[in-house]
DNA sequence: CGGAATCCTATTTGATACTG
DNA sequence: CAGTATCAAATAGGATTCCG
């Protein structure tokens, strides 16, 4: 019986960033700063909007949103892992394959999203309207 | 969750501007992001929560959040101003009284505020149970 | 009281080139 | 393919001082 490439559980290596750093005291004590923080990567909606369909390659994230830049899509990639959003599934095969997927957290996030999605929307709508 | 009409996906003849050097603070096209960027300012969760209880005076907010210097209320302030989520009353008296109150915007912002906070609860507890 | 002006630092993102 | 490394630019926020 041939054994299928087995996913290797995230860690990338311990770059450990050089951009998230200690936030503030508030961070602690504010569930909802802590949410916004968890988002407010450049990029983070987008790409959890992307691997909420299925896990998706390095590459396919890249192809999906062609304007960030390879240094962006990594540092966001890795914050998002160690937030406990994202998961990292390196396959040993030749060349490398790397998914990245959603954890159930990130999953019951993206039911928030939904909400902040129509308000956004509302909120686009009536600034329009008011030629903001 | 329903698909980020962000940066380039799927099939779309692209009819999104490359005019990728200047991309505003406001992503016009993503609702999410749009949602997002109100709420990303430093204090603009902490400063909602203080006037959703009742309308406040500057001061009134300076003493519920510390931390905050008076330039950056100021900042924030005028910033949930301009997005249609604060008003500003000023008050003709002597010495001068300023309040700020939510709009109706705003208020439905709070409900999903409300989401927010629950999930963010759920991902402090769950990174506080991993060691984060 | 309720800011505005100025200066300054830290964080975030992008561009570009290179690598195992 | 899936990143690193480096540099530069843009932004956000804080500290301080001054004002009607």
């Amino acid at each position: 019986m041939s054994e299928l490439p087995s996913p290797v559980s995230g860690t990338a290596p311990d770059t450990l960033d050089p951009h998230r750093k200690h936030i503030g005291p508030l961070e602690k004590e504010c569930p909802v700063w802590a949410a916004i923080n968890v988002l407010r990567g450049r990029w983070k909606p987008s790409i959890l909007c992307e691997i909420v369909k299925q896990p998706q390659r390095y590459s396919d994230i890249r192809k999906a949103l062609p304007h960030i830049s390879a240094q962006t899509l990594t540092v966001q990639l890795r914050e998002l892992e160690a937030d406990g959003l994202v998961v990292r599934d390196v396959y040993a095969e030749v060349p490398v394959r790397v998914e990245y997927r959603l954890t159930p957290l990130a999953e019951s996030l993206s039911e928030v999203m939904d909400e902040l999605e129509q308000w956004g929307a509302r909120y686009l709508q009536e600034r329009a309207g008011s030629g903001h």
